[in-house]
DNA sequence: CCTGCTGTGTAACATTTGTCACAAACTTGC
DNA sequence: GCAAGTTTGTGACAAATGTTACACAGCAGG
């Protein structure tokens, strides 16, 4: 493929999602970036990587989560275009080790930025120092949310909790879903989430089927 | 007070606490940033507020912590000498609510950088830009640690690496603290950490006392 | 030394969450 | 339409955590 076709692809990317990114600023990322596509169920990042590149999504989902020694999980939040994964910004510009995970929920293309690029783009343009930051903050915040519901709410609130999350995130009432995902996002056992699930559709907030909740609350 | 002796006053404390900024950046900030102290158990931040400085810790030590509506606390970690408040720093550039409350834990003193200037340090000097990312990558690093912590442990491992985590805050073995303050920092409730704590004390793990909670690991 | 306050110990019980076991419902491929 | 796999429902029980209630120990001030 030539060089040109790729450049003014990235160029087309960039336009359509990072629209607040000045001119030059998005003929310099042309320039650099590469796009990488990710299958479904592929992993962008595991612990221990290191990173040689920042990514800024461009299609698709990707689902952020943490991961013990004994393979449990449990999920942070998710990417979607126009995101770019904080984690990755942070471990490369200090270049150490990711601690997090990350895996495409349905085929995804990201733009990789060299890091090598960063000083130039941190110091040179003022809409790439915004929006790592405004990165950052988001993230950090989605964070503490997280961080309140594991530490204040219990697992019923917590369920509901994903659920809203979930509608937002796929921009509908019906989500398709199985229990044993739920529980796996967020560290339990696919009975306990049953179990919960049949109380809230009694309660009238849900409908259960398989494969598929329908929120109604 | 003379502005000159301020001036050096904080010019002093800048170079000793944040040696890694390059001189004119530490003039610079001379210039423009004003000396503030707290007392014990004062608030400097709480939910809600604005910030229009970003602060720099000089003295002392901060307590940061998650409240929920009903009051309860949750610690998430703990700022010194050196340190800057990622919070306040994302706050104020963006001009957005904090959602954390801070707590001085024993006299302390901060450097109040005013928000305006944040552009011209974030894009002339490397050495600001640098310790900003470093900030927000260690406490984001932090921030993991507690999610971790909540999602996969158990309460006796957590108060295991809450005690760990005060040893080394304080740099001693002998932990000044009552069962009730750890409950606290923990959500949960000081009956249970009692009981915890004497399991711990049997297996020889610490040693308990009124007040003082040495510890043997 | 008595009083009141704060901190700790502990038993009994409630509630929440996790685990095991198994059945039933639904889906897919042949 | 049958077999095999996947998903859900549910009861019984175990374990962890939270709650209530109360005793008592240590410390401080009069």
């Amino acid at each position: 493929m030539g060089t040109t076709i790729q450049h003014s692809r990235v160029q087309q990317l960039l336009e359509a999602y990072f629209g607040q990114f000045e001119p030059e600023l998005i003929n310099k990322l042309a320039e650099h970036c590469i796009i990488r596509d990710f299958e479904a169920d592929q992993q962008l990042m595991r612990p221990g990587q290191y990173f040689k590149s920042t990514m800024l999504i461009v299609e698709g989902a990707v689902k952020i989560y943490r991961e013990d020694q004994d393979g449990n999980e449990f999920f942070m939040y998710q990417l979607g275009a126009g995101d770019a994964c904080a984690l990755s910004m942070i471990c490369a510009t200090r270049n150490e080790q990711s601690q997090i995970s990350a895996k495409a929920l349905e085929p995804s293309k990201a733009l990789l930025v060299p890091i090598a690029l960063m000083d130039e783009l941190m110091t040179g343009y003022k809409t790439w120092y915004y929006f790592v930051l405004e990165t950052y903050r988001s993230r950090f915040e989605e964070l503490l949310e997280v961080v309140d519901n594991i530490a204040f709410k219990s697992m019923d609130e917590r369920i509901e909790f994903y659920l809203k999350n979930q509608r937002k995130l796929s921009h509908s009432d019906e989500l398709a879903l199985t229990h044993q995902q739920i529980a796996t996002d967020m560290n339990s056992s696919r009975e306990v989430v049953s179990r919960l699930l049949k109380k809230m559709e009694q309660r009238g907030m849900v409908r259960l089927g398989r494969n598929t909740i329908t929120v109604l609350f």
